[in-house]
DNA sequence: CTCGATCCCTGGACGC
DNA sequence: TGCGTCCAGGGATCGA
């Protein structure tokens, strides 16, 4: 499950393995999670690849504007532009030599003046690529919040308290912070020691301080330790992350808690699987924990 | 404003 | 072995 540190993985990768490589041509399986796929045919072949970045948990790859003179193409071709790119839940993004066999769900592939393909692979296809001028993309990118690994202490808890939803919800809303998933928040958490149901505003200074500081270490470590990967997550040289062997919450429901032992519990928090210790992480009044382990029958909710 | 529910999609795990 | 069901989850969307 792609969030910062592995797109972050996936941008170096990629910054290593294509810049400045030429596009020659473009071909598309399925794409119901593209934008505007014509505008990938027409507009891709020809453009160089001039930067790789990371914008939260899209990638971007700049374009050079189109060489020689695109007099039939209109204003937008002539433009600089880039290709959004989202892995979704289960997206890649690998340069590969073009006669190797293609990965099942190839539904991207962009030929480059080296004879390799950069092949775009999504099996649930939650992706979503985009190919946009510069205006329509920082209209896109506007709606984002604060970068977590440069917000300051004094943003982050700006952020955090004037809202009023839980401090889950609250790490994973890309509007507050942009590249935060449902690992990194749960691992933060943890660290911070609190409880992922808790209202973010009713952190306090220092709770929310500690909280930044957590999810700062925990994205620079998961970032040297190429991310996490739990069923389909790999970098740009097809290679798994090593992040999830220092998970300490997700994922590790009835294990001991590395601090106190503490069997780790999970729960459904801003719709989604939560992990905490229970004793380290005290839970705010009224918080209902799924009875464990949990088979996955239907049941109460609150209680 | 915040919440839960629902949908998108497929592979893998599990029960029978 | 095989079939059905549940579940994972980022994000959009809708109604309470």
């Amino acid at each position: 499950m792609p969030e910062l540190p592995e797109v972050e993985t996936v941008a170096r990768g990629l910054r290593q393995a294509i810049l400045g490589r030429r596009i020659l041509s473009v071909t598309l399986g399925k794409t119901d999670f593209i934008d505007d796929p014509v505008a990938l045919e027409q507009h891709l072949p020809g453009r160089r690849i001039e930067a790789v970045e990371r914008y939260g948990k899209f990638m971007l790859l700049r374009l050079s504007a189109p060489a020689g003179r695109n007099v039939n193409l209109g204003d937008d071709a002539a433009k600089q532009a880039s290709l959004l790119v989202h892995l979704g839940m289960t997206g890649q993004m690998v340069p590969s030599p073009a006669e190797r066999p293609q990965e099942k769900h190839t539904h991207v592939c962009l030929l480059l003046d080296d004879g390799r393909e950069l092949r775009y692979t999504d099996a649930r296809r939650f992706g979503r690529i985009a190919y946009l001028t510069e205006t329509p993309l920082a209209e896109e990118l506007m709606h984002f919040g604060a970068d977590p690994l440069e917000v300051s202490k004094e943003e982050f808890v700006k952020r955090i308290r004037e809202r009023r939803a839980r401090i889950k919800a609250l790490l994973l809303d890309q509007r507050v912070l942009r590249g935060v998933g449902n690992i990194y928040a749960d691992e933060s958490l943890w660290k911070a020691k609190i409880h992922p149901a808790r209202l973010g505003a009713k952190l306090s200074r220092k709770e929310a301080d500690v909280l930044c500081k957590a999810l700062q270490e925990i994205l620079r470590k998961a970032i040297v330790m190429r991310g996490s990967s739990i069923s389909d997550f790999v970098d740009a040289e097809g290679e798994p992350g090593e992040y999830q062997r220092r998970h300490r919450a997700y994922g590790r429901e009835g294990k001991s808690c590395h601090r106190c032992k503490t069997a780790i519990r999970r729960g459904i928090v801003a719709g989604r699987s939560s992990y905490f210790c229970p004793k380290c992480q005290p839970a705010p009044r009224g918080f209902a924990m799924l009875p464990w382990p949990w088979r996955g029958k239907k049941r109460e909710r609150k209680g």
